[in-house]
DNA sequence: GCTCGTTGACTGACCGGTCAGTCAATGAGC
DNA sequence: GCTCATTGACTGACCGGTCAGTCAACGAGC
């Protein structure tokens, strides 16, 4: 584990530097052996064709999601929801991370196009909405929480993130940082206010966001990471990529 | 402006064919060529390049979109703004429309790459969210909605509706239809109750959204349309596309 | 009203580049 | 010497874009 990175590690993370260096769009066979230092024939010799390899990169990333909102499942829930709610922002220094969501929602494009790609798409929307519902429920067993429709808060808080952080990556301006910039945060601290914050049971009171965030930068291995490591590939991605 | 449609249009309602059948990703030239039943040398006649091309096709749908909302502009608050959610629903038998909001999100996942491209994107996501506010201040006039933050407010309601139709777009599948079929109407409505509804003024009431959604299918020119005939290739672009 | 030059719309054939995938060969470890 | 990992050279398909040329419409000159 320490080591010797196998050579399917060694190729997923080629393939994490190669979309976050050219998206999915334009993402060549060559591009991943690039990055991961390999010949695109050896890719082919462990994946037999592209499509296997992103498929294969994808399972592995949303795998990870799993494991890592797993390691955090006995937190109290006001706390992993302000946690949850705060993965969704970027902070202004991670472009990494931003390029990475953008090619994780063109990959998410082809979802109507590919079944196996669909199928972990989905695998990763029941994760992030069953992990809100999971918490809501949770708060409600213990009382901080109202008793509200878990599913359909769950459905709107991530639609809601989702879509926000859909617009920052689209609209925003690599050149000139513009408005789109702190769009997931504002966002993201309204449906706090104003979705979250209605839902707290008397005497209950939030966390503060920025604080979730800073914790979530410095503890990759938080429900819904950031980069825990310089180029850790799976960091953050299954939560947002799928969606 | 009855018959012999220009050139022009008939490209453009090629290009909107040709979305829906094969998507943005793997479109080619010929393809559109082929649904507007020209050659692929008069495409490059008419625009250089296939970039030239879509972005020509999508200033052509988001102005469409600017229209359509501008003949709405003077409606009741209330009524558009439940008109404004219902848009983004899609009724079950309106696969061509959830297929042509497939490619469209493809290309804003191309706004990262390509300045173009990523400004007609920023035009409609101000225009949607624009939309919303304008609503939003207009009725907090009139007195028929609260003292909110409108830009906020909107902001939130666009993304909530945008994070929800491209979940259901991105996970559906075309066969069976399954669980994320209603998924957006779902959201809709409880963005309605949950966002919406606080926001009313003692007294007033909000217009039930399957009204809504049957009046936009049946007026096709309405704030942000449906398909109004048959094969009318803007209807609804702008609106989701954009942003 | 006929001819002829000009123009704009349009086409088919073709070119060059790109890229996924193949294959035979080489080397390393056992 | 056999297996497994790895490579570089190669191929075939595809696609954007070019180019030489066709054709119909139009207007001018007579």
């Amino acid at each position: 584990m320490s080591d010797a990175p196998s050579a399917a590690e060694e190729i997923m993370d080629g393939v994490y530097s190669a979309l976050r260096a050219h998206g999915y769009a334009d993402l060549t066979m060559q591009d991943i052996a690039d990055e991961c230092s390999k010949s695109k024939s050896l890719l082919h010799y462990h994946y037999d064709t592209k499509e296997d390899l992103l498929v294969a990169f994808l399972e592995y990333i949303v795998s990870d999601s799993e494991e890592r909102i797993a390691a955090r499942a006995d937190d109290p829930p006001v706390e992993r929801l302000v946690q949850f709610i705060g993965w969704f922002v970027f902070a202004p220094d991670e472009t990494d991370r931003e390029a990475f969501h953008i090619a994780l929602l063109e990959l998410r494009t082809q979802g109507p196009f590919n079944e196996r790609i669909r199928e972990q798409l989905a695998r990763s929307d029941r994760l992030l909405r069953g992990t809100v519902a999971d918490i809501l429920a949770d708060g409600i067993e213990t009382g901080v929480f109202r008793d509200v429709d878990v599913e359909e808060t769950a459905a709107m808080i991530v639609a809601t993130l989702d879509g926000a952080r859909t617009r920052q990556i689209t609209l925003a301006d690599s050149v000139r940082g513009d408005e789109a910039d702190g769009y997931t945060r504002t966002v993201a601290e309204a449906t706090l206010r104003r979705i979250v914050e209605p839902l707290l049971a008397d005497g209950a009171e939030l966390p503060p966001l920025d604080a979730a965030i800073e914790a979530l930068r410095r503890d990759p291995d938080s429900p819904e990471p950031d980069d825990p490591e310089p180029d850790d590939p799976e960091t953050d991605a299954a939560a947002d990529g799928s969606e």
